[in-house]
DNA sequence: TATCCACAGGAAATCAGGGTGT
DNA sequence: ACACCCTGATTTCCTGTGGATA
């Protein structure tokens, strides 16, 4: 077992943050690489920023503006068009100063919290509490704040990642109520964007919502390598200090980034924690060996930030698949087996309930959407319908990452008596054959 | 070629837990 | 205390199905 380094120093924290101020530096304005960051001007979406401009210029007149609907894959700016653009109508106008609410249908991913949420942001006193109430009533505390504070004015509600609240049960009720909330409102006017990187969930969308949505939306094309360059640049000279990256750093991450759809974001992420990894190494430069590594740690890091944040129940579900192949590598993983052995290592831990098969289902399926596993249906004949699962990333980083998680850490090292069953065994000899 | 396994996965119901106003 | 609200997780009930085997 591993010992602790406790012969060790200590780790001498004065010391580290002096030798810190006095290394070489690598960024001016790190900030310029979040997401967040809204620069003066946005590369390749002079389109798109003219037609949002046209559709929302009425506001100035205090006319009301038609909502609409923003597509793109992740990272195509759509988020960061319309914050552009918000700012500039702001600068516009003195008189009439719009409020602009952006919802984030991932985050606030219930009716009645985008109520509650839309209420909050403008009410300066009363607030909504975060459960409690019913919605019309809310619906109708709304409507009597909208026209009292926002008042002549035009609020804007930009509904982001929309696609997914229109999948969840209410999400079109909850939409077509905002839509129509300008016939409800005496003074104040309202208007709906949605942001969405799925073309497809129009097909979900109730007629009427989608007529008022308007037929025509604002399309986000992908950013090819060039564009992204162009970007990188802009932001880089804002966030680095002259001259820390060297020449091909920036058409490297562009051209990684363009591998994956031209996401910008990712490209700025690159960026930034090549920078990082460079900065905490103490190299006055920043080289393709950071970004390689980058590379390499912000998927890592985005794999286990994503599974720390999964329930419970969904990390034993993981635990179980990890188990089997790290217990019996060649053992071809059925969804059967995964039932198994989380019914076995689930009551090894106090106070986790037996799942159905149906549930773990749904587990799978969850895993391999994030990227975790992979997993297809296969038919066997005689021997059933059933999901080939297979792990996509290494038991390594599974490991090192359930290891972090207290009431699984105990039960990495326990292998599935499933594996010990001559059945098993046998059968699984079949399916080798079968696949 | 009919059979039948071991599931897949949709829809609706249920439960528990956070809250409300009266 | 009581009736009721909203949500998320889960269960219950269900119909559907590819293809090796008898």
């Amino acid at each position: 077992m591993l010992k602790n380094h406790n012969n060790h120093n200590q780790f001498n924290i004065d010391k580290f943050y002096k030798n810190y101020l006095k290394g070489p530096r690598i960024f001016s304005n790190r900030d310029a690489l979040e997401s967040s960051y809204v620069p003066d001007t946005l590369p390749h979406r002079d389109v798109q920023i003219k037609n949002i401009a046209e559709k929302t210029a009425c506001a100035l007149l205090g006319d009301t503006p038609p909502s609409f609907l923003c597509y793109g894959q992740t990272g195509t700016g759509k988020t960061a068009t319309i914050r552009y653009v918000s700012q500039k109508l702001a600068h516009q106008s003195a008189k009439i100063k719009p409020w602009w609410i952006y919802i984030n249908c991932n985050v606030v991913s219930t009716p009645y919290r985008i109520l509650a949420h839309i209420y909050n942001t403008i009410s300066r006193c009363e607030k909504i509490p975060p459960t409690g109430l019913p919605k019309d009533i809310i619906f109708k505390k709304l409507l009597g704040l909208l026209d009292s504070i926002v008042g002549n004015s035009i609020c804007f509600l930009v509904l982001d990642e929309i696609d997914i609240l229109v999948n969840r049960k209410g999400g079109n009720e909850i939409l077509y109520n905002l839509l129509r909330l300008n016939e409800n409102l005496d003074k104040c006017k309202t208007s709906l964007i949605g942001i969405s990187n799925k073309l497809k969930f129009r097909e979900y969308l109730d007629p009427r919502i989608l007529s008022s949505l308007g037929e025509e939306h604002i399309v986000f094309p992908s950013y090819d390598a060039s564009e992204l360059r162009d970007i990188l640049k802009e932001r880089s000279k804002i966030a680095f200090l002259d001259g820390v990256l060297k020449e091909d750093i920036i058409p490297l991450s562009a051209a990684l980034a363009a591998k994956e759809h031209g996401d910008a974001r990712k490209a700025l992420q690159l960026l930034r924690k090549a920078g990082e990894i460079a900065e905490r190494a103490q190299n006055k430069f920043v080289t393709s060996k950071h970004l390689e590594k980058a590379q390499e740690d912000l998927e890592n890091d985005h794999i286990k930030e994503y599974i720390k944040g999964m329930p419970l129940q969904a990390q034993l579900v993981l635990t179980s698949i990890y188990l089997l192949s790290k217990f019996s590598p060649d053992h071809i993983i059925i969804s059967g087996d995964i039932y198994d052995v989380h019914s076995e290592i689930r009551a090894l831990i106090p106070g986790v309930r037996q799942l159905t098969k149906r549930r773990i289902s749904d587990y799978i399926n969850e895993l391999a959407l994030a990227g975790i596993i992979s997993a297809y249906i296969k038919s066997m004949g005689h021997y059933g319908r059933t999901k080939i699962i297979k792990l996509d990333i290494t038991n390594e980083l599974v490991d090192k990452v359930l290891c972090g998680i207290e009431k699984i850490q105990m039960i990495l090292n326990h292998k599935p008596i499933l594996l010990q069953k001559d059945k098993v065994k046998l059968k699984n000899n079949i399916f080798k054959k079968l696949i």
